[in-house]
DNA sequence: CAAATATAATTAACACTGTTAATAATTCAA
DNA sequence: TTGAATTATTAACAGTGTTAATTATATTTG
């Protein structure tokens, strides 16, 4: 059957490319300029050529955050190596920064915008699991319950404490991705500022 | 001049209309179903009359954002008369996490969207201060400031440490609005997580 | 009081948006 | 080569923010 499996290569071919001119228009113009008809310019096509490849709009949306988690995973993939967990933590903390501060878009498709969330629900149920934010929240309960385990870090719940330094993270990236943060520091100031948050959190819940 | 001030204030009347419809749709609907139009059938006036009374459509959000602010500005109106400054930045985050978890349009607006900071960059210049967010944070400081200076907390840099502590809150509420911290934890747990997380940050950067 | 002037509100239009139904073009199998 | 299936397109609907031109309503002046 090769002609199917050819058949299938170009269907996965246009996809593509209806997500590759997805993130340029929205890298470069923002969320709110990412129209079907700016993608079906910039891939040659008709609009609703659009939507033989993609059920609505959200769906292309919900493609690209999963792309974002993929990257964040590839980010990450040195991370186990790292022996000594509270070491990996900072890392983990460090990687998360930058990561959102580089990536705006992707960042703001998995952790800000809604119309992901969205699409999940619908095409997977109200209560599924989302699965780059479920393997992501692992990681980092992994590693913070290796540190309670090893005696690196005072034990306490360990649900309660990835939420607090996920939120953490969260907290400052988003401030700042929103135009938050730089109403309040200094623009050069604001990823020293996360990093040295990010250091005293670190040094207060490691025991001496 | 008795006309030009009942002139004045039926403009400010409409103006008042405006917003409060732009409100009603923005919290029954949420913020992509508020329209010109939808809101000038609420009113019961042409959509372009809503242009006699505000520049453009994000005007009205800017405005809206401000609001946002009293009220939280009120939600925290008997905080001062707590002495113990330990306890009334505790309290401080408990008002926080309320306010944002039971106005989350408002919220939305304050923290989150994108259109009232380019409002305010267009209004008032691109450095200009953030009113209600500076002062939030100002009240922040002045708090943190207390509890070092009296021994109920270990001396650090003071802006470091207020946007660690606001970037922590900020990053629950968020999560939780934006609808990713259901997906961690049961819808339930959410509003208790915060809290234990809370306490946690509390009693960890208290001095005993 | 009537005419001229400001002010307020409206209608019509432009250039967009997501999305769907109906149609045309193309490719594949018999 | 014909018939069926797939792929792409055109046309259209209902909506969006916003502006220019026009009408209606007050207010001020002669």
């Amino acid at each position: 059957m090769g002609i199917a499996e050819r058949k299938e290569k170009q269907k996965l071919e246009i996809r593509k490319m209806i997500l590759e001119a997805s993130m340029k228009l929205f890298v470069e113009e923002g969320f709110e300029s990412v129209s079907i008809r700016k993608i079906a310019d910039l891939i040659e096509y008709s609009p609703t050529t659009v939507y033989l490849y993609f059920k609505d709009k959200d769906e292309i949306f919900y493609d690209l955050h999963n792309i974002g988690f993929q990257k964040f995973q590839e980010l990450n993939k040195d991370l186990p190596a790292i022996e000594n967990p509270l070491v990996r933590l900072h890392k983990m903390g460090e990687n998360y920064i930058h990561f959102g501060m580089e990536n705006r878009e992707y960042y703001d498709l998995m952790f800000i915008l809604r119309a992901p969330m969205e699409t999940l629900a619908q095409i997977k149920g109200p209560d599924c699991v989302w699965v780059g934010g479920d393997s992501a929240l692992n990681n980092l309960k992994a590693t913070l319950d290796e540190c309670m385990e090893r005696g690196f870090v005072r034990k306490t719940d360990l649900d309660v404490m990835a939420m607090t330094v996920w939120g953490m993270v969260h907290g400052w990236v988003s401030l700042a991705i929103r135009e938050r943060f730089e109403k309040m520091v200094p623009k050069e100031e604001i990823l020293p500022t996360m990093l040295k948050s990010l250091d005293w959190l670190i040094k207060t819940i490691a025991l001496k």
